[in-house]
RNA sequence: GGCCCCAUCGUCUAGUGGACUAGGACACCUGGUUCUCAGCCAGGAGAUCGGGGGUUCGAAUCCCCCUGGGGCUACCA
């Protein structure tokens, strides 16, 4: 099994997906994944996509057992296979311009003809060949496509598929600066590598009798091949720029979970006959199969992947959370680049109140912020809502009274107190804790009053609340 | 235009001739838990299986046509 990624860009979630399927099958059948990079056109080469390419896949936890190999190091042996088809006459050198190839497009089209090239260095005389050959002109090697019959293949997932080969053209297999095209350089290194299925995107399908006519040709054992239904935006249309964030490093920037991505990953065009959708790396494994995936192209919709990764994010033991978070936070500049072993322990208690309400690893920065920085921002609504009551202003005079002696400073001597002072004001409880949630926040949302002040300890909850006192003081004399 | 692939709730999907008053999940709505949010629990709404013909005692499941969507149609992959 191979995964084939071409560098031309940055992966995005349809070519993970391709490898994260291949990568299941290999492990399933105890085979051999290999990461094969098909840099066979020069002009597409984009700088650094090869190692964007290794770095997802590595992130997803998909090892590979060989490679990378790079085809632009490959180029004599797909000459030497080419070389070859044209000795045995199933392929020849066309010596056609490119300006010629395109007046001949414009004319097809124009006439509502299919496009296709003519043919017409296939019949070209010895002599001929001889002649052009001598003025050194340049030349590309097209493989010569059998006139009639049909190709027929058995694809994995879809089953027979059927083409006219007098429809198919003669396609170019060595391009004119030496560099073999897709064809050529996957037929000859799926047959090197000793690949026995051939998994990859749909778009795949209307290459592969080209394909499977070279392997007659070479004479060399098919493959088995399996064509992965595309992924589509939420337009119906295929995956690009306009999407969103479609490119798979975004995802690893927001603070998706590997665990997650695999798992939705995996769900994406396949499923396995039951009424389940978590599932563990070993159990997707275990149960994974070409004959559970889907024909159809599914449509990429983020809420279920946001759901998930949430899922995880509870399930991670909070010391893993921690550091998980912790690169954000630093980013942020609530934490130190050299945080010391108080400090983490600070944000862990932080994370563990703030956890369930985090779908995405960036979101510990809004969500924890408050608990970090010296002044809060309040919010507008609480403000109005909650300062604005007579007693707040007695209220908070009591807090910080009590609190101040109130040892030891826990969660059950917090919430014993403060209730007390509600009975005190004559208040619901709700009434003494919403404003004090503002006070010492800044918020109206977030988690239970009682532990938050725990976890922030003594110091900072006094200050806060004296704080907000004095804001309410000033407020009250404008 | 030509060739090819595909078609079940908004989305991911289960379903391979009778167990289907079409199941699950996300999202959505309601109720419960509770100091808010989230989480959790319970419930609800949501698909005449793209349309039309067949085959059959019986079709989401098989066949044909139509429609729609997608892909390919490069010296790109």
């Amino acid at each position: 099994m191979r995964f084939a990624p071409s560098p031309t860009g940055s992966p995005h979630i349809g070519n993970i997906r391709t490898a994260l399927f291949t990568w299941l099958f290999a492990r399933k059948h105890g085979g051999v994944f290999i990461l094969r990079i098909e840099d066979t056109d020069r002009a597409r080469y984009v700088e650094g996509s090869v190692q964007e390419i290794m770095d997802s896949l590595r992130w997803l936890g998909l090892d590979w057992d060989e490679g990378p190999y790079f085809q632009s190091q490959r180029l004599p042996l797909y000459r030497e296979v080419a070389e070859k088809l044209v000795k045995t006459g199933h392929a020849y050198r066309c010596y056609c311009t490119p300006e010629r190839l395109e007046e001949l497009r414009r004319q097809q089209e124009a006439a509502k003809q299919p496009t296709g090239y003519d043919r017409r260095c296939r019949y070209l005389s010895d002599e001929q060949r001889a002649k052009i050959e001598a003025e050194g002109a340049p030349y590309v090697i097209r493989f010569a496509m059998p006139l009639e019959g049909e190709t027929v293949f058995h694809d994995q997932i879809r089953g027979e598929i059927r083409f006219e080969n007098a429809l198919i053209d003669d396609f170019v297999m060595l391009k004119s600066d030496g560099f073999p095209t897709y064809h050529l350089a996957s037929v000859t290194d799926d047959h090197h590598m000793g690949i026995t299925h051939v998994i990859r995107g749909e778009e795949w399908i209307s290459s592969t009798p080209r394909h499977v006519q070279m392997y007659l040709a070479l004479g060399w054992e098919m493959p088995k091949f399996a064509h992965l239904p595309m992924i589509l935006g939420t337009d119906r249309k295929k995956l690009s720029k306009r999407h969103g964030s479609v490119q798979f490093v975004e995802y690893i920037q927001q603070g998706y979970l590997p665990e997650a991505m695999f798992n939705f990953l995996a769900l994406l065009g396949w499923s396995a006959d039951e009424d389940r959708e978590l599932y563990s790396r070993e159990e997707l494994i275990e149960r994974f199969d070409l004959s559970g995936v889907q024909e159809n192209p599914a449509i990429f919709d983020g809420q279920k992947l946001l759901w998930m990764n949430g899922v995880y994010i509870r399930r991670k033991p909070i010391e893993e959370l921690t550091q998980l978070c912790l690169p954000y936070l630093q980013q942020a500049r609530l934490m130190p680049p050299d945080p010391t072993p108080q400090q983490i322990e600070y944000a862990q208690r932080v994370i563990a109140l703030e956890a369930e309400r985090m779908k995405l690893l960036s979101e510990v920065v809004p969500l924890t912020e408050y608990f970090f920085r010296d002044t809060l921002e309040y919010e507008e609504k609480g403000v109005r809502k909650w300062f604005t009551q007579p007693y707040v202003a007695q209220m908070l005079e009591m807090l910080i009274e009590r609190y101040t002696t109130l040892e030891p400073f826990d969660l059950e001597h917090i919430e014993a107190t403060t209730r007390a002072v509600a009975d005190e004001l004559g208040v619901g409880a709700a009434q003494v804790i919403h404003p004090t949630r503002v006070a010492v926040s800044g918020r109206t949302v977030g988690p239970g009053l009682f532990e938050m002040i725990e976890v922030m300890g003594k110091e900072r909850v006094l200050q806060r609340l004296r704080a907000a006192l004095e804001m309410i003081r000033q407020g009250a004399k404008d």
